[in-house]
DNA sequence: CTTCCACGGGAACACTGGGGTG
DNA sequence: CACCCCAGTGTTCCCGTGGAAG
């Protein structure tokens, strides 16, 4: 008797190392990014000579190598500093988990042995823990705030009272190293802020298709086996991922889903229609895991959409129609309505999430609207709500407006 | 030019989960 | 223990505004 495994593990040898396909994976060599490391490495370089480094700021979109750079060349100046004996460490912080003024604060003191309730506290109070735990000996602390726009839109103290620091301390030193997507996000910042920040800036330019090309070969050849996959394979995802802003990630997702996809199909080669059904699957998933992360209320909006549009034969709502479905909806469900003011905001992020596309049109005379539609797929959205327990109930309502039609 | 309706910014408020103090 | 302080989040309230049909 076969055992049931047999035939998943003996795969059809099409992965080597498929981690090496994996986002958190930093190689060793990042291809098209000598410029930024370089740069990266001579401001840094002033930690190990004991001097404050200046601060940095790094622009690009997602999945342009930026993590991945900073990541690399800490580990090689933790390294170098480990060697020579400087207390100079780097911390990393993404400031999508530690998104406030007090948590960030909280976090750095914890690092520096303070103990800190992770809430409670008056937020100066958290500072000066902090600050004291860091002073307590002679080191040169570099802070990097991945997602540093996440942190400023909840307010710029928090970057204000970091870039003063070192004003403030008599042993350590600080420097900071903020990674943001959004090339715009200084605009909202204090100028003080900004100038101390910005001392020195480093762009990451998105990949273009041949770059990508360069980087998908070279994870390849580790990843797969020998002919594993199709000539086609990879200009094929460098192409579909650069016409998609050239995020290298999307690159490597699709590289790997591939490979998945051959391999539950039994087949020997990745081939280029392999690379198109993980293109499907991903954006399947894509979709799915954005809605099911979405607030309650934010996916009952979602679905009045859904229902308006299995109701009437459009494809297109007022911000009116889809506001009253809500209510009908709050009602049937037995929950308190939010108010439309809060409904519009809903589906600002919606839209935002590329899940409905809204746009604001003026009826003259009769004022103006929000003309709502789906933007994806209804099959992707309507079974993924349902499964939210909360909202079993939708189901019913959809049977009866069917039946009623 | 008026008129209408929802958009969307901002202030205010309520509530939560934690602190310290007497 | 009771009580008030604090940061953070989600919500409502208020209101000025845009812009084409009438």
């Amino acid at each position: 008797m076969e055992n049931l495994f047999e035939d998943l593990i003996s795969d059809g040898g099409i992965f080597a190392n498929k981690e090496v396909l994996r986002p958190t994976y930093v190689p060793e060599n990042l291809p098209h990014r000598k410029e930024q490391i370089k740069g990266l490495a001579d401001i840094l370089s002033a930690a190990l000579k004991g001097e404050t480094p200046s601060n940095i700021l790094i622009y690009g979109k997602t999945g342009t190598g930026k993590t991945s750079t900073v990541k690399y060349v800490s580990n090689e100046l933790e390294e170098m500093a480990r060697k020579r004996d400087s207390n100079c460490s780097l911390l990393y912080i993404n400031s999508e988990v530690f998104d406030t003024q007090y948590r960030l604060f909280a976090y750095l003191a914890r690092v520096f042995n303070r103990r800190v309730p992770m809430i409670g506290w008056p937020t100066d109070m958290v500072y000066s823990e902090f600050k004291n735990g860091i002073d307590a000996e002679k080191r040169c602390v570099i802070v990097i705030l991945d997602e540093v726009d996440k942190l400023v839109s909840k307010g710029d103290e928090a970057l204000y009272n970091l870039t003063r620091i070192n004003g403030e301390l008599k042993n350590a030193r600080v420097s900071l190293i903020g990674i943001s997507n959004d090339l715009n996000f200084t605009e909202f910042l204090d100028p003080r802020v900004k100038s101390s920040l910005g001392e020195e800036e480093i762009i990451f330019p998105p990949y273009n298709a041949a770059q990508l090309q360069d980087i998908l070969d070279e994870r390849a050849e580790k990843a797969f086996t020998d002919s594993a996959i199709d000539d086609a394979v990879i200009p094929l995802c460098a192409a579909l991922a650069a016409s998609e802003h050239g995020d290298a990630r999307r690159a490597l997702d699709l590289l790997r889903v591939s490979g998945e996809v051959a391999e539950r199909l039994k087949s020997k080669k990745v081939s280029e229609e392999h690379v198109r059904l993980a293109c499907e699957k991903l954006e399947m998933n894509r979709v799915a895991e954005v809605v099911k992360t979405l607030p309650l209320q934010s996916k009952i909006v979602l679905s009045s959409v859904l229902l308006l549009g299995s109701e009437r034969n459009k494809r297109r709502f007022s911000s009116g129609e889809v506001y009253n479905m809500y209510r009908r909806l709050c009602t049937h469900l037995g929950m308190d309505a939010l108010t439309q003011r809060r409904v519009t905001d809903f589906v600002a992020e919606l839209d935002i999430l590329g899940l409905v596309n809204a746009v604001i049109v003026s009826k003259g005379r009769y004022g103006r609207t929000k003309e709502i539609s789906l933007s994806v797929p209804e099959e992707c959205v309507q079974p993924v709500i349902l499964e939210d327990y909360k909202l079993k109930a939708i189901s019913a309502i959809r049977v009866r407006t069917q039946s009623t039609l």
